[in-house]
DNA sequence: ATTGACATTATCGTATACGATCAAGATTAC
DNA sequence: GTAATCTTGATCGTATACGATAATGTCAAT
């Protein structure tokens, strides 16, 4: 149940959920309403509420008289996430493939091969994202898309930093044209079942390497790969 | 990513979104904030705490400088939760069933046969919610449950006015007996597959009931049935 | 040196005030 | 009579101010 923001909060909500997700500002770390009211030049009302929606979404804690720190992730959460996104996911795809129209899969195959081109890790991270939201757009459940897109927007960083930098894509390349591929068939128990392996092969190498790393908040910054 | 909310803001949050429930605040109805203000006793702002959380959860819809109207769902809507709440169960389901301990499976009982001598319509809605709730519970995937809760509760009043009231709870309740012995048995499988039948047959009923009421917000006051 | 009590400072939560925006009604032009 | 424009009041968004609360520092007692 998205929505847009207030003017003021807006710019302040996303520059401090940049922030979280870049890494800059570090699990633990407090929010100090004053400070980022006085960066912003506004007055704490506005940072208030963008504050108000970063802890509905889960990117900070907030304390009644304590304010906020920044939250990240444990590797369970982590977990729990993709286990949560195999199953939406799935029931996207297998919605929206009886509703695969010509244009839909013509998009999908335009974000399949943009996504061949890319070496950019970054890029790779958006245009995988972008893949899959082609798939389940026909799925026609807003409500279900909004989902799906927070919960890889909240993942996201994590997988980014773990995954895509050291396994680049030659892997995800192959399983996403196999899937597209049984799209176009019309095939979907078997477009719905490649995608479950795919989601879950990354959920089980993103175990491995968080298990290799210990359990707690993940830091989002630097690079120990 | 669920939060308690501050002291002022969060029992008009509560009572805004008990109104909304109850059908006592009508989609479209606009929600003044001077007026909720001096009915509370209190200022706008955390009026506007509590309106800017009511609308995240999909219960009011803001518009900069226009203010909040409630926002009711439209059938297709309560139909795409549905649809998510089977995959979103029967995922959390999958998970308990390994997991469940003697005292897990006594708690399921206890609610259960709370719900078998239970005939207030209201009370029945509470228990079924609670039943399900406590299948799912060693599932230990807490965003799982709440997401779970979330749309339970955002749909509940309408499955309770259509569904609850006409149909009693004898076909529920001997669907819940079903699968909670088949989790008793260790039967993952089994349970899921009733859990999915189960929701889904309430679906399709209420798709039914919908389809002969026609489309659009849905109104949750008043008897029709 | 350590612990507890008190004072001070930092920060939060929100009331009041005020400018901005929108909707509705009144007035004017055709 | 109808449409366009202007005026006014209602409401929203947020700045400033201030009391409440928590954290930190200081001092005294052991």
């Amino acid at each position: 149940m998205q929505t847009e923001i207030r003017s003021a909060a807006e710019p302040i909500y996303q520059a401090l959920k940049t922030g979280i997700l870049s890494g800059e500002l570090a699990p633990g770390q407090p929010l100090r309403q004053d400070e980022i009211a006085r960066l912003h030049g506004v007055s704490k009302i506005p940072v208030r509420e963008a504050l108000l929606r970063l802890e509905i979404d889960g990117y900070v804690l907030l304390r009644k008289n304590r304010g906020a720190t920044v939250r990240g992730l444990s590797a369970s959460e982590i977990l729990n996430i993709m286990d949560i996104r195999v199953a939406l996911e799935c029931l996207a795809l297998g919605l929206a493939i009886p509703q695969m129209g010509p244009s839909d899969l013509a998009e999908a195959h335009r974000v399949f091969k943009q996504y061949t081109q890319a070496t950019d890790v970054a890029r790779l991270s958006t245009l995988n994202l972008k893949f899959h939201q082609a798939l389940y757009a026909p799925s026609d459940n807003a409500e279900l898309l909004r989902m799906i897109l927070d919960l890889q927007h909240r993942i996201g960083p994590y997988i980014q930093r773990e995954m895509t930098r050291a396994t680049g894509h030659v892997r995800p390349q192959d399983e996403h044209l196999e899937i597209l591929l049984a799209c176009e068939a019309q095939d979907t128990d078997r477009a719905v079942s490649l995608l479950r392996r795919h989601i879950e092969t990354t959920k089980r190498e993103m175990a491995a390497r968080l298990r290799r790393r210990g359990f707690g908040a993940i830091p989002l910054q630097g690079d120990t790969i």
